[in-house]
DNA sequence: ATCATAAAAATGACTATTAAGTCAGTATTA
DNA sequence: TAATACTGACTTAATAGTCATTTTTATGAT
């Protein structure tokens, strides 16, 4: 339910109270540093194996200053994970096809950054801990529905609709499971990530891979050779 | 390492010793109790949260005995999952092309039982589990590969490679990443698990048309309607 | 058959450990 | 200097793993 921002709450100078006012101070600064330390230490542990010590520690302050932020650790992951997850896709433009693009290109366009992104950030192991935690968080799940993987499947499914209409694709099965596109970047990162770490794919040949099944083979976005400016 | 098999050992009455036999007893009966009531545990908690007391009372017996049957909780974890990986694909027989049939009949025939066993049996929730421990357990995502994923990859491969042979496929994109006929599947199973279970994705609906994309649309196993006698 | 019995199986109260969460006291800062 | 932030030793709860004791059972003797 309702979070703890009763920490950093200055209420802008009204009218001089007798009380000394509440230090604005490094609060914020303190908060991202215990923020930051109990992702790293929630991704390497996951939920029930993190210890509030080591966060606290990570973060350089003593364990009680976390209770001063987050009431609980369940309060901890939470708040952590909603952070997280709030901002990915929001720098990474959901773009819509412009005139005379080719669909095919479209969705290259689209969804390249997301998989390049996957490949780099810590978006991959949130992923992955947020499937393995959400059986305990439902919220999360929800979460991740609603701000990474619907508009995503979304624009999907758009784009297909007026691969349909334009007659780029010959049947209405991305219309109707939009997750057949996201499937295979999802496999991957399930891959490099925890099934074998060791022989990571390389996700963008097998996205290139996946656009030649959907659309065949075309030169400038081909499996083997791709350098599109973007 | 090595089991402890010391439990049931009759040794077949080698000249009347003066020590009573082991009994072969129904020991073997109780291991299997605590073996299903240890799947069952870790399935709803996974395995930090799992209580090595939960196990014994479900499988009916006391928390001792547990341990004379997994010297630890982690013993046990293993064991038990070792076991149902073991099991899985065994019995589904993994069907080679017929002469004369299509690739996308084959690919049908061969991957349907899978989609639908997995829709089923309890080994969607074992793949969930494997992906959410295998950090702590590296070695069960070595087994699962090696027991459940390759193999169906292998096929896979074969199969595709037949295809663009035949020319039933116009890209190898299958020949390099078989995971990509496996992905919609794995997606679909963590969906239906943790992501949305309230609206599951119809398992074998999505796979005809991941068929469709992959060869076109055909009419015997297109996404509408597919009653094959398998 | 049935009984006596020793070996093995099973038990569950107990110990030891770990870690979440508290709070009286100290340090910081506006 | 007073309000607030921070500290870390402490309390408490939970549970993994132990082991002395009890129960079960396969056998050989009657």
């Amino acid at each position: 339910m309702g979070h703890n921002n009763s920490v950093s709450d200055p209420k802008p100078t009204e009218h001089k109270p007798r009380t000394r006012r509440p230090s604005v101070a490094k609060t914020t600064q303190t908060r991202q540093a215990i923020v930051a330390a109990a992702l790293d230490v929630f991704l390497e542990r996951g939920f029930s194996d993190a210890r509030m010590e080591d966060v606290a520690a990570r973060a350089g302050v003593a364990k009680g200053t976390v209770y001063r932020y987050f009431t609980d650790k369940e309060a901890l992951f939470e708040g952590v994970l909603r952070e997280v997850i709030a901002v990915p896709l929001a720098h990474l433009t959901l773009l819509l096809p412009e005139p005379g693009e080719s669909l095919r290109d479209a969705i290259w366009r689209a969804v390249l950054p997301i998989v390049r992104d996957m490949e780099r950030s810590k978006r991959a192991p949130v992923f992955r801990l947020i499937l393995a935690e959400s059986s305990r968080f439902p919220a999360l799940a929800r979460m991740f529905r609603a701000l990474v993987f619907d508009p995503v499947a979304d624009m999907i499914q758009r784009l297909a609709q007026r691969g349909v209409e334009t007659g780029e694709l010959t049947t209405d099965a991305l219309v109707k499971f939009p997750h057949l596109m996201i499937a295979p970047n999802m496999l991957a990162v399930l891959w490099n990530g925890v099934l074998d770490p060791e022989h990571p794919l390389d996700m963008e040949a097998m996205f290139a891979a996946h656009l030649d099944i959907v659309f065949g083979i075309s030169e400038d976005t081909s499996s083997t050779k791709c350098h599109k400016p973007l």
